[in-house]
RNA sequence: GCGCGGUUAGCUCAGUUGGUAGAGCAUCCCCUUGACGUGGGGAGGGUCGUAGGUUCAAGUCCUACACCGCGCACCA
């Protein structure tokens, strides 16, 4: 036989990566229910099963993506040839609040119209099409990184079957008791104009004018003086000495903004003595903590600001304006009024924004739809939502690589309130409760004629928490969810552990009665070579998309794993891309080395197990491999793979092929033929070890490997 | 303020149950005309953040501190 020509010229990723996804794809062999035999016959019976965190659906791949692409892929891989039954399951994410901006900015910029001007129906036309259109981009994009996704399974957050799933959710929980709707303060994003979650808040420092006004006999502090037209109340430590001689209750007659008013003293331990005065009047409409404080005492709560963050008639004089364009008039008059006691020019505050679509946040006090994750569940034993996420991680059924995310997940569960569920956006999943006069139903279905749907959508995280189970295919009792839930692995980011890890975490003890995932592994953020974040400003962007048509996917991938220990942030460079382009060309040329040095054999040619010095060989080669086993069974890929590297390159290539020269060409026949044979043996370990990591690279050369039987990404795992 | 990490060679990072410090990249020198120049051999370079402690022995365990990063909280 003789030598393939291909292998006379460098690997060139681009002629090959797009015929052998082609080829993995056609094979079938991305869905478990296809997954050829084991060698002895035997059917695959252990599971082993990933969903993919979904990607926007309207979104482009990025660093991020491909790390996770890269990770997830090596799993699936390596477990799918170690024998296990594989199945990781693809879906894109509606990414309602982002979208539904995304499309509404567009519509601006196009005519000029708001979604309001075109209505619910329409907006949703559009965003459809939207998210039709940008569908097949990413689902390409992640091909490319050649991901061994099961496309037959793909998921979207708002098909069919998902939304089945998010509102029986919806209902059961409501029928435990979980799900309440109630008045309470939230925050309110007045530019989109719709509440938002706690964990989708981004604080933003920003430097402001701290302002200190007399109040009557005290000082008070402030940063937002268009709030305290309504505040009638002033608050003070019960055991602070400085403020002993007024008592709780206590009234008190005082100039403020638009004239005289009647303030009350509350004592109350909310109020710190050592920051400033160690006294503050509230807002309680629109500051949580000051709200808590109302409620303990049953105080007057009245409404400052509007919805869109107009001041109200409260105001005065200033009702009607905006409250940015306000604070200056507003303090100008209490300097008028000699109110003023001092102005801190440099204070640095911290503002509340809303990370999806960045408008300043502003608490309002407005009846939505909550989880209650302190509430006793009388089918869990009497445990709360908190309760089960807790115990999750804490019995071990859910482990978290790197484990010191355990203590961060502990910290947010115990700092955790409940969650408010609702939006007033239009494009998401739709609140499945429906009213009729004083009457209310909750169900998926309308209950009939007259009957009209609460208007609000749920928080993205909603569905995506029920992401594990309404993949394979829940509410239905299905195969799929037999054999693949829990699932084996959550991989993601850590940046999303509350969002999402948790809300999964939530939704699957509640509803499935089990942990979603028996492992999250948890990688860190894609950062440049100096170790900044990747942002347009800095120009430091790197796309996957255009390294990969540079460098081949497999480079890329390996990019993204090798120095990548769990939750560490990978600092990557284009260099180093470049730099394990050339291991794929390494493996290509050791590849022509040993091809052309034993043309005529194949493995079945036997094994001379008598020669000494390649028994040695042999047992550095099995520990090699049972060096990455360990490795990749403890998440540490980036170990598994430097083995390997180190393996190929350094032992393999540089000494033992170089040592092989002089055998070739001096030894025996005999000798000749043990190290033939020890090459070819090792190579078909080589690139059975290498597959999960450079998939392409190892299945184009496996075409002209003699001993093929089929792709290798069905073969079993050298042992 | 509370919590979680990190600090090891110029850079990026490993370092498994404590036993004489490692890799890649970079630098310098040398080699190489049939596996590969996307190559090979070699060299220099670290008192492992600081100060204590435990131990026969500490990069590794404990305590404190410093600096860097992150999360939560804070709009009095």
């Amino acid at each position: 036989m003789a030598m393939p020509e291909k292998f006379l010229k460098p690997y060139d990723p681009k002629a090959t990566e797009g015929s052998i996804y082609k080829e993995w794809e056609e094979s079938g062999y991305f869905n478990p229910d296809n997954l050829p035999k084991l060698p002895d016959g035997s059917e695959r019976i252990a599971p082993f099963s990933i969903v993919l965190p979904p990607p926007n659906v309207t979104g482009t791949l990025h660093l991020g993506h491909a790390a996770m692409l890269a990770v997830e892929d090596i799993l699936v891989r390596y477990n799918r040839m170690r024998g296990k039954k594989t199945v990781w399951i693809p879906g894109t994410d509606s990414a309602a609040i982002a979208t539904q901006s995304k499309v509404e900015d567009i519509l601006y910029k196009e005519s000029k119209q708001t979604r309001h001007d075109i209505g619910r129906e329409a907006l949703m036309e559009r965003v459809d099409a939207f998210t039709k259109e940008s569908e097949s981009t990413i689902i390409n994009q992640v091909k490319r990184m050649g991901s061994s996704l099961d496309w037959s399974r793909y998921a979207y957050t708002l098909d069919d079957k998902r939304y089945k799933a998010v509102m029986e959710a919806f209902v059961r929980m409501y029928n435990a008791g979980l799900i309440y709707r109630g008045n309470r303060i939230v925050n309110w994003d007045p530019k989109m104009q719709t509440t938002v979650s706690d964990d989708e808040i981004e604080r933003k420092e920003e430097t402001t004018p701290f302002y200190y006004f007399k109040y009557g006999p005290f000082v008070i502090g402030t940063v937002r003086p268009e709030t305290k037209f309504g505040d009638k109340y002033v608050v003070m430590h019960p055991s602070d000495e400085r403020y002993a001689k007024y008592t709780h209750g206590q009234q008190i007659d005082l100039e403020w903004i638009n004239g005289p008013i009647t303030a009350t003293v509350i004592k109350d331990e909310a109020a710190d003595p050592a920051v400033g005065s160690g006294v503050m009047t509230i807002t309680p409409a629109h500051s949580l903590v000051d709200f808590e404080i109302a409620q303990r005492h049953n105080l007057d709560i009245e409404q400052v600001i509007d919805e869109r963050g107009i001041l109200l008639p409260i105001a005065g004089e200033f009702a009607g304006q905006h409250i940015k364009k306000a604070r200056a008039a507003i303090v100008e008059k209490l300097k008028a009024k000699g109110l003023v006691e001092k102005v801190d020019e440099k204070y640095t505050n911290n503002l509340a924004t809303n990370s999806r679509g960045g408008g300043l946040i502003e608490p309002q006090i407005k009846k939505q739809w909550f989880i209650g994750v302190t509430r006793p569940i009388a089918e869990r034993g009497g445990k709360s939502l908190k309760d089960l996420m807790r115990e999750a991680v804490e019995s071990g059924n859910t482990k978290i690589t790197p484990d010191h995310f355990e203590k961060i997940y502990y910290h947010w569960i115990d700092n955790l309130r409940d969650w408010c569920i609702s939006r007033q956006i239009w494009f998401g999943h739709r609140i499945p409760v429906w009213y009729k006069g004083d009457e209310t139903k909750v169900q998926a279905d309308s209950p009939g004629a007259g009957w009209e749907q609460d208007p609000d959508t749920l928080d993205t995280w909603f569905s995506s928490g029920l992401w594990t189970f309404s993949t394979l295919g829940w509410p239905e009792q299905t195969d799929d969810l037999k054999n693949f839930h829990p699932t084996a692995v959550l991989e993601t980011g850590y940046d999303i552990l509350f969002f999402w890890v948790a809300r999964m975490i939530l939704m699957s003890t509640f509803l499935m009665g089990e942990v979603p995932f028996k492992n999250v592994y948890l990688h860190g953020l894609v950062r440049d070579g100096q170790g900044r974040k990747m942002s347009k400003s800095l120009g430091n962007i790197i796309d996957p998309l255009d390294m990969i048509e540079k460098y081949g996917a497999d480079a890329v991938r390996l990019s993204l794993i090798m120095g990548a220990a769990p939750g560490n942030d990978i600092k990557l460079s284009e260099d180093r891309i470049r730099g394990y382009k050339h291991f794929a060309n390494k493996i290509w040329n050791v590849t022509r080395f040993v091809l052309e040095n034993t043309q005529g054999l194949t493995l079945e040619d036997g094994f001379d197990d008598r020669n000494e010095f390649d028994k040695e060989l042999r047992q550095e080669r099995r520990a090699t491999f049972e060096e990455v086993n360990k490795h990749i069974d403890t998440f540490r890929l980036d170990l598994a793979a430097d083995t390997l590297y180190q393996y190929v390159w350094h032992r393999f290539a540089d000494e033992i092929i170089e040592d092989s020269k002089r055998i070739l060409k001096e030894g025996s026949d005999e000798e000749k033929k043990r190290r033939q044979m020890f090459l070819l043996y090792t190579l078909h370990w080589i690139l059975k070890g290498l597959h999960p990591f450079m998939p392409f690279v190892t299945e184009e050369i496996w075409k002209d490997m003699p001993s093929r039987k089929d792709l290798l990404m069905v073969e079993t795992w050298p042992a």
